[in-house]
DNA sequence: GTTCTAGAAC
DNA sequence: GTTCTAGAAC
């Protein structure tokens, strides 16, 4: 197949001729743009002509008018030119623009580096060919930059690339260099980090202006929107794809243009298909989790094979960094085998944060490999996608849920304001926990993969279900929009009744709640009269229904192995003994390994599937009252010991440990052990739930009140006796060791204090 | 749950 | 410069 893209790519060559462009630089002196010209003169296969103003003039300056003489002459040779003058003001570009025609497409490289070093550079440069140095250059420069006006793709350019830094110019340099005879170049803005000028999106011009290949053998000269697709035409050219400071080596560049997928569609060029939603997935489970590949090839192929019906006018690529990669490879020829309609799922390589930047394949929802606590860090995709998304993502998925169990996914709408919004045109990010076969990290499958598999395949039907509610959801939005204006009611088109938010693949009740949570938007947008833009941003501020899916996705929380021991000591007490206090017929005893206090027992209930209070229902009543007693026994021996003592017993409202356990504390918190805020909070605030209190509450109500848990937690440090609130953990530790004022009356009441019979406390 | 550590606070 | 916190990694 590889063989086939460079035959039809020389096939295609060889029949093209080289198409001269025009590229005007734009600068303030100093910005480096004859170092720019001279570079890429140098070292391209592609035949240049440097038009200078400066020394067009025999070696001295000379007009504009001579400037595009010598360009048109240039052209007319087949050579392609740089206009290498300032070319600040949209006025003194427009002449050179008009250089272009339908042979000639004219660029903009803009190096627009910040005044001072402009200013700086053309102060100390010596022998400049306009003599502009020395002290007259910083005033000249100055006064040149505050009239400057950033081009714009209306102004008849096909491309506009920004560099705002060395490393931009680097990049640049290095695209121009490689850019052959017969290349060409993705239309649109591109490298822009501070939009002066709003984005256009010339992609999808440049993608119809594509022409289906000729040889009905190979689609491999239309790979969709991508820069290296186009790049690839001539054989021998090494120019990449990439826009900005590029992470991809001139080998991987090569790469790209050698492997890249035969089996990729291009956009559809009569237009039925052009226009849909992409979701850009990356390969779940495969890298850090060590999900074999073969194994998560067929999966991937098996599930896209089954959303194939539902897609619509949207389609679905999967994404690797490099084509090298084993799994782009297996899926490619897999999907190959099944007849896939390669326009509707198809591979693609690059930088999923920058498929549109970089690649021009404009993805509006893509989804991210996360791990199950949904926060930043790690390596690989997860990483990326959260350095890409600025801080928004992070706030924006913590509104959706707090955790993901293997085999789920939570679609999360990306604020406006994240740059993998602006930049990327990304809508939603789509987390996906996948199976995990890696020793190293939580819920490891141990090779299980009758069990990795099940959850692989759970995952990708959430991931797919998840996009496609996006998508149904945003087309309703549109219609209901629409039906407002024009005031005619219309047929439901009988979209997935799923929600846009969580989709777990279990969770039916979940998506019958977020079915009537997206009535109740499109209702919304009806009563406001949204226009339809506004309407898809406030559903994608995400806030109408994140209260669900706190819910959903708290009862399903996920444990880290670390967070697992306790329960295997509940499974298997007899395997602990010499760490037990006591083993009865339901639950065992032993001391914290980290005790908080001078004294600090738990009592641990040998009841499987009783993670937490939260799962704690009436039937568990009397396993409350046996723990309670267990617990106040304890304490009573010690307080035997030690009469100065006081006990509390009590849950913690979310357990970091697993399998639910009673604290038997003593309040002196007199421990080495005591060492941040967390552990200070989770035994004096409202997180700590008194037993008495929460057997009342399952008595009463069936299940126990949780409380804002988050909040508690990092709330500010206050003697759990006094209440004076301390700085640090330091300066409370030295009061409460001398602390020795009455307890708050709420903790005298109701027995939630266990004390000698003669302590002064005691009520 | 702990450990480690970067960086904030002092 | 030292102390302390908070977040990531396990």
């Amino acid at each position: 197949m590889e063989m086939d893209i460079d035959d039809t790519c020389k096939a295609k060559g060889e029949e093209e001729k080289a198409k001269p462009i025009v590229v005007i630089l734009m600068g303030a002196p100093g910005s480096g743009k004859s170092t720019f010209c001279e570079h890429v003169v140098r070292s391209s296969a592609r035949p240049w002509v440097r038009v200078c103003q400066d020394t067009i003039n025999n070696g001295k300056a000379g007009t504009k008018v001579q400037c595009l003489t010598n360009a048109v002459s240039a052209l007319k040779e087949g050579k392609s030119v740089f206009i290498d003058r300032c070319n600040l003001e949209k006025e003194q570009r427009v002449d050179f623009v008009k250089l272009g025609s339908p042979q000639v497409e004219v660029h903009a490289v803009v190096l627009d580096l910040p005044t001072k070093l402009c200013i700086s550079r053309s102060v100390k440069r010596t022998g400049h060919e306009g003599n502009l140095q020395g002290g007259k250059a910083a005033a000249v420069v100055n006064r040149m930059l505050q009239k400057k006006e950033l081009p714009k793709l209306s102004e008849g350019f096909s491309r506009i690339l920004f560099c705002q830094n060395e490393s931009d110019i680097h990049a640049a340099l290095d695209m121009y260099s490689g850019f052959g005879p017969l290349d060409t170049l993705p239309h649109g803005c591109f490298g822009q980090k501070k939009p002066d000028t709003k984005v256009q999106l010339g992609i999808m011009k440049f993608l119809k202006k594509v022409e289906a290949p000729s040889n009905a053998g190979s689609s491999a000269s239309s790979i969709q929107g991508s820069a290296a697709s186009q790049i690839i035409e001539e054989k021998n050219s090494c120019c990449g794809g990439k826009e900005t400071a590029s992470s991809l080596t001139r080998t991987a560049r090569e790469e790209v243009k050698s492997c890249q997928d035969p089996g990729v569609s291009s956009i559809s060029h009569n237009g039925s298909s052009s226009d849909g939603p992409i979701l850009a997935f990356p390969s779940i489970s495969t890298a850090d989790f060590q999900f074999d590949h073969d194994k998560a090839s067929d999966i991937i192929v098996e599930k896209v094979e089954e959303s194939m019906d539902k897609l619509g006018n949207t389609k679905l690529v999967l994404v690797d960094l490099t084509c090298r990669s084993k799994i782009l490879s297996l899926v490619r020829a897999k999907a190959a085998q099944k007849n896939i309609n390669p326009k509707k799922f198809f591979t693609f390589v690059g930088d999923i944060t920058k498929l549109y930047s970089e690649r021009g394949l404009r993805c509006t929802v893509i989804a991210n490999a996360a791990n199950w606590r949904l926060k930043p860090g790690g390596g690989g995709v997860n990483a990326a996608i959260f350095n890409a998304s600025g801080p928004d993502l992070e706030v924006a998925t913590k509104e959706q849920a707090k955790s993901l169990v293997p085999g789920s996914a939570v679609v999360v709408p990306l604020p406006s304001t994240s740059p993998l919004s602006s930049k990327e045109g990304v809508t939603h990010v789509i987390h996906v926990l996948g199976p995990n076969m890696n020793p190293q990290r939580p819920n490891c499958l141990d090779g299980d993969y009758v069990k990795g598999r099940q959850i692989l395949q759970k995952a990708y039907t959430s991931l797919f279900e998840g996009f496609l509610s996006i998508v149904s959801t945003q087309a309703k939005l549109s219609q209901e929009s629409n039906e407002t204006i024009k005031l005619e009611p219309s047929k439901s088109q009988g979209h997935s009744k799923d929600g846009p938010r969580n989709h777990s693949p279990t969770g039916d009740q979940k998506n019958k709640r977020d079915g009537v949570h997206e009535h109740e938007i499109s209702k919304k947008c009806k009563g406001s009269q949204n226009e339809v833009g506004t309407s898809i941003n406030s559903f994608r501020t995400g806030k109408v229904n994140a209260e669900n899916n706190k819910l959903d996705v708290s009862t399903s929380k996920a444990w880290g192995s670390w967070a697992q021991a306790l329960y295997h000591i509940a499974m298997h007490p007899e395997r602990h003994k010499d760490n037990l206090l006591e083993i009865l017929d339901d639950v065992v005893v032993l001391d914290d390994l980290y005790p908080k206090a001078q004294k600090h027992l738990l009592v641990l209930t040998r009841c499987d599937g009783l993670d937490c209070l939260e799962d704690v229902r009436k039937e568990h009543l009397q396993l409350l009252k046996t723990m309670h007693a267990v617990g106040l026994k304890c304490a009573e021996e010690f307080l035997d010991e030690d009469a100065s003592l006081v006990f509390r017993l009590g849950y913690h409202s979310v357990p970091a440990m697993r399998q639910l356990h009673l604290h038997v504390i003593s309040q002196d918190f007199n421990s080495k052990h005591l060492k941040n805020k967390k552990h200070w909070n989770s035994f004096t605030t409202a997180f700590f739930r008194d037993s008495v209190d929460v057997i009342k509450e399952i008595s009463n109500q069936g299940k126990a009140t949780l409380k804002d848990y988050d909040n508690l937690l990092s709330m500010e440090l206050r003697c759990h006796r006094c209440r004076s609130a301390h700085p640090n953990i330091p300066r409370l530790k030295s009061h409460t060791s001398n602390c020795r004022a009455p307890f708050p009356t709420s903790l005298l009441q109701n027995d939630r204090l266990v004390l000698a019979p003669n302590n002064t406390n005691n009520p």
